[in-house]
RNA sequence: GCUCCAGUAGCUCAGUCGGAUAGAGCAAUUGCCUUCUAAGCAAUUGGUCGCAGGUUCGAGUCCUGCCUGGGGCGCCA
């Protein structure tokens, strides 16, 4: 009820200057949702910030702005209570039309930006050398659901994965590609792509242990950066070999189809320009052979401004060098308006040091936010970073796996007990969609900022702030449908909603929010918000299903019921769509 | 040493621009299935919001200091 905010704004504003004169034009209203479902629906708090400016009492204030106040087409008379707080109650007629309206919209009543902009989502950076573990859970989970966030809100979302493709490790994979499978060289062969983690295994081994392995490393990564044809041929196996085998736990994970590999070799031949135009606009200072910018509100151990380096004494660049080219990349040839970068918390300091470079180079202005988000890390039970019981990283496959045979487990059991025979395709269905959807609920219903530890049990459990608990409530709303053979599309677009029971208010007006909650998300990039949001629906729709009869119920009351039930089942699919997770009709 | 983040119920965590009596889930105790999936609903118990000051009509939220834990701090990404 975006929409009704802003007239309730503006309703305010007017009766402020018409109680208190011109030099309260434009004064926020401070109207916000009830904090207690019992003053209402919404409560403005700005009689009692008036109160010093116009030296009398918040109730006195609150009382002029009310005599003034025209709210009469939405709510009830408003009233003052407490300290001088202006609480206003939504009229069920108001309610009924609202509910109606979104009924018949296939977005729920979310409104498109009327600001819409390019927005750059920054996926995770795998380094495509190593098999994806779960320190890019988090990256890709969140900011997939972002994106998709953003997108619906009718932004021009790009997804770019700046992905580690370049550099001295693809040396010794490259060598080794020489050695194992030269034939690879010669045709297009198929490689076993679930064998990439043995197969960088494999190269690391023969490059710790033979020096003239290394050496030809070494001259392989001369040899792709001189640009040779056949070098760069066997670069390109290695990063085909890579990218399938990612794109395949992407696909599986149910990460949009869109996201463009923009990787450090892409930016390659765009850093000596980054060089020379920090160096044109003096920013670049030589300091023991390499090349740095010294920050501001940056010092080292011993108190002195500390460098960023972009090129290394040797020549080299590193990873402030590709990340600055990206951000001039981004804003001066993609345009981008916005830029966000959930990445983890550990690189905060990096951030604000290539953001510093980026402002003072000019390639960021006051034109476009470049927007760090982040994330708080994955622990395990000991409260430390998650790490397998060989002290290696975890697969992100394993992990994956994992939860879908716990899933599968919880369901078995229940089947059993319950005495229900399911065919094996809907119960690896069941397990897949309850599995993954847990995983990605788990770690989007933290707040981003904060690390969490990881828990099947707890993210597969059926009751709580869980995917299944949102999995259920949609599975009732299509259990009703099956039994009462109702086509929720075919219920028209002409019947009536009416509102009696509590139950029934308390559902109808959280339908009705949606749409703040993801404004809400727009700005400030929290998805928490959203799975809160859900989570509350759920659980009031489980109210509601437990206390009102829906098909046995009277009409108009079984029409009207049915219209709640099919709206928080489209509710629940649009959110945890956008969250990134899929719904299932029977579970 | 500098810097960033965190500290809220026994446990895991929310807490909107500072707003009314700080909320969930789990765990514990107890009710509710001849009725749309009980993977549910209802009820009870549980708090010095790390500590001390300050700003404010009003502070878990803002400011200062301190304590505790974690991260980062020159050529890895």
């Amino acid at each position: 009820m975006n929409e009704t905010l802003t007239q309730l704004k503006d309703r305010f504003e007017q009766a402020l200057v018409a109680a208190f004169g011109d030099e309260l034009a434009g004064t926020d209203p401070i109207l916000v949702p009830a904090s207690n479902s019992k003053f209402g629906d919404y409560q403005s708090n700005v009689a009692m910030s008036l109160a010093k400016k116009l030296g009398k009492p918040p109730r006195a204030i609150a009382e002029q702005i009310i005599q003034q106040l025209d709210v009469a087409d939405f709510c009830h008379p408003p009233v003052v209570a407490g300290a001088g707080f202006i609480n206003l109650a939504l009229k069920t007629s108001y309610l009924e039309a609202q509910l109606h309206a979104i009924h018949t919209d296939p977005r729920l009543g979310v409104a498109r930006s009327q600001h819409p902009q390019r927005v750059i989502v920054d996926y995770p950076s795998p380094n495509i050398a190593k098999e994806v573990h779960v320190g890019l859970l988090r990256p890709s989970v969140i900011g997939d659901c972002l994106a998709r966030i953003l997108e619906f809100l009718g932004h021009d979302v790009i997804r770019l994965s700046h992905i580690g493709d370049w550099g001295t490790p693809f040396g010794m994979l490259i060598a080794y590609l020489r050695e194992a499978y030269p034939e690879a060289l010669k045709e297009s062969n198929d490689i076993d792509l679930g064998d990439l983690s043995s197969f960088y295994k494999a190269a690391r081994k023969r490059f710790d242990a033979d020096e003239a392995f290394q050496e030809r490393a070494r001259l392989a990564v001369v040899q792709l950066q001189a640009g040779d044809e056949e070098t760069i041929q066997a670069w390109k196996i290695v990063c085909d070999l890579s990218n399938r085998t990612n794109r395949k736990i992407y696909d599986w994970m149910g990460l949009s189809p869109e996201i463009q590999e923009r990787g450090e070799s892409f930016y390659n031949p765009l850093l000596l320009g980054v060089i020379e135009e920090l160096d044109r606009l003096g920013l670049l200072v030589k300091d023991s052979g390499a090349k740095c910018v010294f920050l501001d509100g940056f010092t080292n151990k011993e108190g002195k401004p500390l460098p960023l380096i972009v090129q290394k004494s040797d020549g080299g660049y590193n990873y402030a060098t590709t990340d600055l080219a990206a951000i001039r990349y981004r804003t001066e040839v993609d345009q981008a308006q916005r830029v966000i970068y959930p990445v983890g918390a550990e690189q905060t300091n990096h951030f604000a040091q290539i953001f510093q470079v980026g402002r003072r180079a000019g390639w960021i202005t006051d034109e476009v936010e470049f927007f760090y988000a982040p994330l708080g890390s994955i622990l395990g039970e000991d409260g430390k970073k998650l790490k397998s019981r060989s002290g290696e990283a975890v697969r992100l496959i394993d992990l994956l796996n994992e939860a879908i045979a716990h899933a599968r487990n919880d369901l078995e059991t229940r089947l059993k007990e319950e005495g229900r025979q399911e065919t094996e395709a809907f119960i690896a269905n069941v397990a897949n969609v309850v599995g993954i959807g847990a995983i990605k609920y788990a770690d989007l219903s933290q707040n981003r900022t904060s690390s969490y530890i990881f828990n099947y049990d707890k993210m597969l459990a059926l009751q709580g702030n869980t995917a299944p608990y949102m999995l259920y409530a949609y599975v009732r709303v299509q259990g009703i449908s099956r039994k009462g053979e109702i086509n929720f599309a075919e219920l028209g677009t002409d019947a009536a909603i009416v509102l009696q029971d509590e139950a029934e208010f308390t559902l109808a007006k959280h339908l009705l929010q949606l749409d703040e909650i993801l404004s809400a998300v727009e700005i400030d990039l929290l998805p928490n918000r959203l799975c809160e949001y859900l989570f509350e629906l759920s659980k009031k729709f489980n109210q509601f299903y437990d206390r009102l009869p829906i098909l046995q119920a009277e009409e108009p009351q079984r029409t009207s019921r049915l219209i709640l039930a099919d709206l928080t089942a489209r509710t629940i699919e649009l959110g945890l769509s956008l969250l990134g997770i899929s719904v299932l009709e029977r579970m």
